[in-house]
DNA sequence: GCAATTATTATGTATGCACATATTATAAAT
DNA sequence: ATTTATAATATGTGCATACATAATAATTGC
């Protein structure tokens, strides 16, 4: 049982958790049995234990003891979709058209969102993307131009509203909300689709620190899926 | 600059990368450098920027130094929606029924998820999911019962389909495909809603090694809404 | 009997050290 | 000049040790 990684410490235990050597909520050896049991130090086990911690898997409490976790929770964990990296990672062409750009004061729920003043204007972006000439999906955004002040001088004829965001404030903390709605007049003359269709709406709110930057609607066309593994 | 743990050196480093002090891609100073700014252990250095690399906000390649992520991809993380606890969380009270419950030859694309032969029969339930009594989410679910026949005896009453298999195969894979749909006849009268209204899809499989366990689909009451922070 | 104090215990963290490993830079050989 | 060996370097890993910390168990005092 010699010549333990932390690595093969931490792939030994999980799968004799997943093989319930130890049922839900039971209490596994402490660290110093383990390290005899394996015949590696203290730490070697710390580490494999602590990363299965981070992972979920285990809880553990000083003096407590180390047990497999209760009530297992399980995380479906995906990428923030980049609409150009989904398009082409199907083989698509991708192309995106700005089809409104103007500064005015935003309705009160956006200003909400964004923390702008009653009488503050903020830029207003339209964005249409396209998967091999059909649409994908309609994007409205709003940006914080005192957050962003040089957003207002950007072109965005070869680069997206969203990537060049990405690239002037790359470390943005965020929350997005899902849900599906029937599409509007609107939305569906976008997607050239029909009203009433149900469409796949993702809302994303972007800051930096306490400064809200953008507040993003992105209406998908109707059939789209987002597909994540656990 | 003394007294720092890996997580006080993990934190500060995070803030200085966002605060821009090494841009994208750039070489962060070597473990020793660190080390003696923070007037810590190599180790403890080693500890901090392997966690922000697990994280993947930073590349770290051996002689090659540790650099910023050049194309840092977020992720969106949420627990995959346990209804009666998205129930309760909101202070109403769960309740569910079961409405259908037959052995039966499942439809091509369910025997083509669930690995299931030609002839073989699965289990079907359906169930309807209650916040405050007002439904909430339909149920479509099919269970491979050869690979956990137990469930054949198992009556729920207490608990929904879903518990009973997490308590009985908690360490499962899967994935989850996320859609939105028009509500057809059926879904609309069990959400006592209108056909045509768009309905949030949870489309979900789960398997425990090669053996398919169970292959769910819910449809959520229109104005459903999924929320995650990045 | 009950509260307050004091061990005991398992994990958490930091450190110094040694060596492994991957990668780059440099020098030597052809 | 090109290939090949060699050295240098940054991170990766393991270990022994020491002490910190939190939670429980045992003990004591009233």
């Amino acid at each position: 049982m010699t010549n333990h990684s932390h690595h093969s410490v931490r792939e030994s235990i999980r799968t004799r958790i997943e093989n319930g050597e130890w049922s839900l909520g039971a209490l596994i050896p402490a660290e110093k049995d383990l390290s005899t049991e394996y015949g590696c130090a203290r730490t070697t086990i710390n580490r494999a234990l602590q990363a299965l911690a981070d992972e979920g898997l285990l809880i553990r409490k000083r003096k407590g003891g180390t047990r497999v976790c209760a009530m297992p929770v399980r995380y479906a964990k995906f990428e923030i979709p980049i609409i150009r990296e989904q398009v082409e990672a199907k083989g698509d062409q991708y192309r995106h058209e700005l089809v409104c750009k103007k500064r005015e004061i935003p309705p009160s729920d956006i200003r909400a969102k964004l923390n702008i003043e009653d009488q503050e204007k903020a830029l207003y972006l339209e964005t249409i993307h396209f998967s091999n000439s059909a649409p994908l999906a309609v994007e409205e955004r709003w940006v914080n131009t005192q957050a962003v002040p040089e957003i207002l001088q950007a072109s965005f004829d070869d680069i997206s509203v969203n990537e060049w965001l990405v690239k002037t404030v790359p470390f943005s903390s965020g929350d997005v909300l899902f849900s599906a709605q029937n599409m509007n007049e609107k939305i569906a003359a976008a997607l050239k689709s029909d009203a009433g269709k149900a469409t796949f709406v993702v809302d994303r709110t972007t800051w930096v620190g306490d400064e809200f930057i953008t507040a993003i609607k992105l209406y998908y066309q109707s059939g789209f899926e987002l597909y994540t593994q656990l």
